[in-house]
DNA sequence: AGCACGCCGACT
DNA sequence: GTCGGCGTGCTC
């Protein structure tokens, strides 16, 4: 007689636990059906899971059992090396496995009423294939060293500055292992540049059944594209940082466009990171990866270092033609007094460039048009009530906004407090800085570029085709602007006010500052019109202008490491953050007071807890947030410490609406 | 996370 | 007298 079959089945709860369901009245399981998704009874309510196991008995009396409805074989299984990946993920991050598997797969197929997914339909008309170019001597020689490790895991870090050919290395790795019969993934940042990448590797490879996957995209198109994976149809898989769970049983290569990226780290939910978890997927199927970037990560950049565990692979010269690094000058603003934000140096250069109809860009990474309005009689500004932080002035619809939660409120026509008439704007964000231009330039023809003029993918499309188009002389924009867009006739640009970040209280913010201005210095130039670029700053001999200025990545990332090796910062050592959040900042510090004396602590000497503070940003949106910052020097001590610890918090009391949760490698970018 | 049950304040 | 607050407990 056979064993009586229980299906384990992982459920989207936020519990570390499975559930275990018997099979229907005359049904079978069978060892196939690991991996399938399966209709359950849950509470009062049914759910869609995954079976991840089948077993003879449960620790739960069979009695008292439910019975699972029905297997769902519309799709294959999910392969055992994506429960795997998952299982890895939920390891890493202490997350419940049920949630991490669900939240990797399309909504629409954990839905009891899934949407109807219509069959894809390729257009008939781009199957012209567009030829490869040749190649530099330096992309030959990357793609050699690639091709020499052979099969097998390899991490490669591919660093090349902007226009060295990057993507057309990728494109040739591509080109081998379709050839080979196995499929890629190619992951980029979250931006509006996907369609671009999309259209090209569509162009080049118009056999492959390219899909894509990112947020943006229905859900129906996100089920199907997910299926064509799964099923193989799909030969190439392009995806922002959810698409690095996409089931791809013949995987061959992965690669890791602009990896440095904040946004390949999930902010919430289970916080993964998209790269990290692509290393490990190589790993695990033994294939090579590539991580591209002009300003690599420092976590990637350490692991090229000698006996490393990723191979340091350069491009130093743009691949385009004649083409040359634009040239970077430092404006001393302390000579050169700004007025309303612009020295003479840089009113100069636009000028030159309206007079050439050739386009400038301005770049200040803070929208609005001024971060905070204040009373001069009074002293009353202009602060958010649910956050710890002010409300940034926006002038062309007239309100007051907080970036952090969402609040708006009209612009006051005095003070609120004292009735003062003079209120008046401090500080410059963009819609400032382009009324300044209006009046300086006003045959100019202006347009900005950051959050609010570009909301949608439309707005987006809309402003980016004006560029193209000559519609603009002078580009006013933040980090939006920044990112791999290639605009020809732009030969200018101005760094407006990029000097906070260097003594910002976040460790991280030069790192982030000089990736920031490495990119959108990027856009200047092209073959035929040299770039050149101006910081304005007091600090122009800083180390990072300095480095920035000679293109030279490599001595920043190895003065900075330095720095972080001898004041203990990461990669040199690993971190964890414990985070609570409740309507009483007592309540959210009392908590990871407890959480600190959990008997977990002190069977872990090796690992540092500092004291529970509130996080930098307090408040957000009326709930209170502190912060436990736990270290280690191993990896392997730290994990096994929080594997414990988090067992040990989820039994502990909450007050009421109390949340709490982990991040490991926090902030990593 | 949902969603029940369960025990104390302001309303028809 | 009830509707409803959220405290507590469970989900195979």
């Amino acid at each position: 007689m056979p064993p009586p079959q229980i299906a384990r089945v992982a459920l989207d709860v936020p519990l570390r636990r499975f559930f275990d369901y018997r099979v229907p009245e005359g049904g079978v399981l069978s060892t196939d059906d690991i991996g399938c998704r399966v209709r359950v009874p849950f509470g009062r309510h049914r759910k869609i899971g995954i079976i991840v196991d089948l077993a003879a008995d449960s620790v739960i009396p069979l009695a008292q059992l439910k019975t699972f409805e029905v297997v769902l074989r519309d799709l294959p299984p999910l392969p055992a090396d994506w429960l795997r990946l998952t299982e890895f993920c939920a390891d890493y991050y202490h997350a419940p496995l049920g949630q991490v598997m669900l939240s990797a797969v399309p909504a629409g197929l954990r839905s009891l009423t899934p949407p109807l997914e219509r069959r894809h339909r390729p257009s008939a008309a781009h199957p012209v294939v567009q030829p490869a170019p040749d190649l530099t001597a330096e992309q030959s020689a990357a793609l050699a060293a690639i091709a020499a490790c052979g099969d097998g895991f390899h991490a490669f870090l591919l660093h090349g500055v902007t226009g060295s050919g990057k993507t057309e290395v990728y494109l040739r790795l591509v080109d081998a292992t379709l050839a080979a019969g196995r499929q890629i993934l190619l992951l980029v940042p979250e931006i509006n540049l996907t369609p671009q990448l999309e259209a090209r590797v569509a162009a080049r490879f118009p056999a492959a059944g390219l899909v894509s996957l990112h947020s943006e995209l229905g859900e129906a198109a996100r089920s199907r594209n997910w299926r064509a994976a799964l099923t193989g149809s799909a030969r190439i898989v392009l995806g922002t940082r959810l698409a690095v769970f996409t089931p791809l049983p013949e995987l061959g290569l992965i690669i890791v466009d602009e990896e440095h990226d904040a946004s390949y780290k999930q902010q919430d939910g289970v916080r993964y990171s998209a790269r990290d978890l692509a290393v490990f997927r190589a790993h695990q199927r033994r294939i090579a990866i590539v991580l591209g970037s002009a300003t690599p990560s420092f976590e990637s950049w350490a692991n090229c270092a000698g006996g490393g565990r990723y191979r340091l692979l350069s491009l130093h010269e743009r691949a385009i033609d004649g083409a040359r690094l634009p040239v970077v000058r430092r404006i001393d603003t302390r000579v050169d007094k700004p007025h309303d934000g612009l020295s003479s140096a840089l009113l100069l250069a636009i000028e030159q460039r309206l007079a050439r109809s050739e386009q400038s860009l301005l770049f200040l990474n803070r929208r609005g048009y001024a971060p905070v309005l204040a009373c001069l009689a009074c002293g009353w500004i202009s602060r958010c009530h649910r956050c710890a932080a002010n409300l940034v002035l926006h002038l062309f619809d007239r309100c007051l906004r907080c970036h952090h939660c969402g609040f708006q409120a009209a612009v006051p026509k005095s003070c609120p407090t004292c009735g003062n008439q003079d209120v008046s704007a401090f500080g410059r964000g963009t819609q400032r800085l382009e009324a300044v231009l209006a009046e300086r330039f006003p045959q100019a023809r202006i347009l900005r570029v950051d959050r609010d003029s570009a909301n949608s993918r439309r707005q987006w499309e809309a402003l980016v085709a004006k560029i193209h188009g000559g519609e603009a002389d002078i580009l006013v924009g933040t980090q939006m602007l920044a990112k791999g867009h290639d605009f020809p006739r732009l030969t200018l640009v101005g760094v407006v006010a990029p000097d906070a970040a260097l003594f910002a209280a976040d460790w991280r913010a030069p790192e982030r500052l000089f990736a920031q201005l490495m990119q959108v210095a990027g856009r200047a130039g092209r073959a035929e019109r040299p770039g050149e670029v101006l910081i304005q700053t007091q600090f122009p001999d800083h180390p990072l202008y300095a480095t920035l200025a000679c293109h030279d990545y490599p001595t920043f990332a190895m003065t900075q490491l330095g720095e972080r090796q001898r004041a203990g910062f990461p990669p040199y050592t690993h971190q964890a953050v414990l985070r609570a959040e409740a309507p009483k900042m007592a309540d959210a510090l009392n908590f990871l007071v407890v959480a600190r004396a959990s008997p977990a602590v002190l069977a872990h000497p090796e690992v540092t807890l500092y004291d529970p503070v509130p996080m930098r940003l307090s408040r957000r949106a009326s709930l209170e947030r502190g912060q436990l910052l736990v270290e280690s020097a191993s990896r392997r001590i730290l994990q096994r410490f929080l594997a414990l610890w988090v067992s040990q918090l989820d039994s502990v009391r909450l007050p009421a609406r109390l949340r709490w949760h982990l991040e490991v490698d926090p902030g990593e970018f």
